[in-house]
DNA sequence: ACCTGAACACCGTTCAAGT
DNA sequence: ACCTGAACACCGTTCAAGT
């Protein structure tokens, strides 16, 4: 009997060479070499050694694949959510529950943060998904595991909400903001170290051009933005806001 | 003399039906009406009365005529630019230097928040128009507008950019958020009062039906997430940054 | 100079036909 | 059940030809 459930099972992979999962997986690895423009059915199709028609065997549709691949590449990043109580859960990701509470919610979103760096696709998309599907398994996941450490820091249960959407739209912006943007056209923000020196120069130098009588501000902070490291950065903008927690909690 | 001129700023104005101007506007208007999926180059040449090949002799391609409609939105709900003295500038929005500090960058805030609700599609591009295009009309002046307050504020001058991009970034990303989604395919959040009822109903009851052993955050914040509104959690949002802004400066 | 509109090289998606 | 691949109805963009 246990033949026969492995003969079934393995002549099932042998035949159905495609499933939900490969084209998800093939459909990243287009996504992270070029950018939105570069998934498109045919090239997925070819890719897999398929016909067009086959993905729509298997997916609804484009849109919902993207989906998916944004769904996958997040839950990699996302802590386990053991209960408070803290056991390890089997997915990646560092424990929920160690540690002080700001640390948990700076690796939330350092997660986050990385994740989108390292696929520039994911930004904008982790935006659109996080408004349309809340039922979606990675936005509870993320609210779950960012509002869970404030307890600890003492917020007042009622501004629970406000704090965690707050948290979670600064890494969103922050996120998209800092996103390599490497699809479609328009000058995309460069790969190399140097590269990227070069970018914050001209754009420094740009806003130093600007007339200083109508952009006082932006010509004293015109070096601070040449200087700036993205990500530490995004960490010092994230302390702001803990420190704005932490003020506003009663004692 | 003067007739010459005239005679030909007429006879101009009477054979150039298109120009980028106009272009751009009816952009919006496609925009407005059925998000990005709705302007196609053949819609805006009907709407038009034209060839598809004749926006091509006004406009560059269709981002740059995405690129123009964001920003022509967006410079119209920032305050004019005059110095830190204060005079008042002749385009649309409140003064920059008036009123408390704290006023100033709520207004600004809200100007975009109130914007990206009106245009849907605006969110999604103006974060990619931030990273993308420095040198932009609008980046330079959402900067500009949304720093200025921060000296008076008595925000030390080495935190101007951290905290000016910390800002921007909650902006974006809680304006992103909000975004009404009428764009592609998926659940579009809805337009009316009691449709925007129903679905936040909707939304809560999924965060209940959770296992509230993984998820007990969310079964605490559920019903905040049902009674919350928009603005107002933006708001509150924006101000717990400022808290944070305010507690992080040295007296 | 400005505009026309057919043509080109793509898309996502469907569906009869095959195995 | 799963897959094939031609076909359909779209795209953005180009470009010879007109005025």
């Amino acid at each position: 009997m246990a033949g026969m459930v492995m003969r079934t099972r393995q002549s099932q992979r042998r035949r159905q060479v495609l499933s939900r999962e490969r084209i998800v997986e093939a459909a990243i690895g287009l996504l992270d070499t070029g950018g939105e423009g570069a998934l498109t059915v045919r090239a997925l199709a070819e890719r897999l050694s398929t016909g067009a028609g086959a993905i729509y065997h298997h997916v609804g549709n484009m849109n919902e694949l993207v989906q998916a691949a944004t769904e996958t590449v997040v839950a990699d990043v996302l802590p386990p959510l053991a209960g408070p109580g803290g056991r390890a859960g089997e997915s990646g990701g560092p424990e929920v529950s160690e540690g002080r509470p700001e640390d948990r919610i700076r690796a939330v979103a350092l997660g986050l943060y990385d994740a989108a760096t390292e696929h520039s696709w994911l930004a904008s998309r982790l935006a659109v998904q996080l408004t349309r599907a809340p039922r979606g398994a990675v936005t509870p996941r993320i609210f779950e595991s960012m509002g869970r450490p404030l307890r600890e820091l003492g917020v007042p249960r009622e501004d629970w909400f406000v704090t965690t959407s707050t948290l979670v739209h600064y890494v969103l912006g922050a996120t998209t903001q800092n996103a390599q943007a490497t699809d479609g056209p328009g000058a995309a923000p460069p790969d190399t170290e140097e590269a990227r020196a070069a970018f914050l120069d001209t754009a420094s130098r740009a806003w130093r051009d600007l007339a200083p009588e109508d952009y006082p501000f932006l010509h004293e902070i015109a070096d601070q933005m040449r200087e700036h490291e993205d990500r530490a950065q995004f960490l010092a903008g994230l302390d702001l806001i803990l420190a704005g927690v932490t003020a506003s909690r009663p004692r």
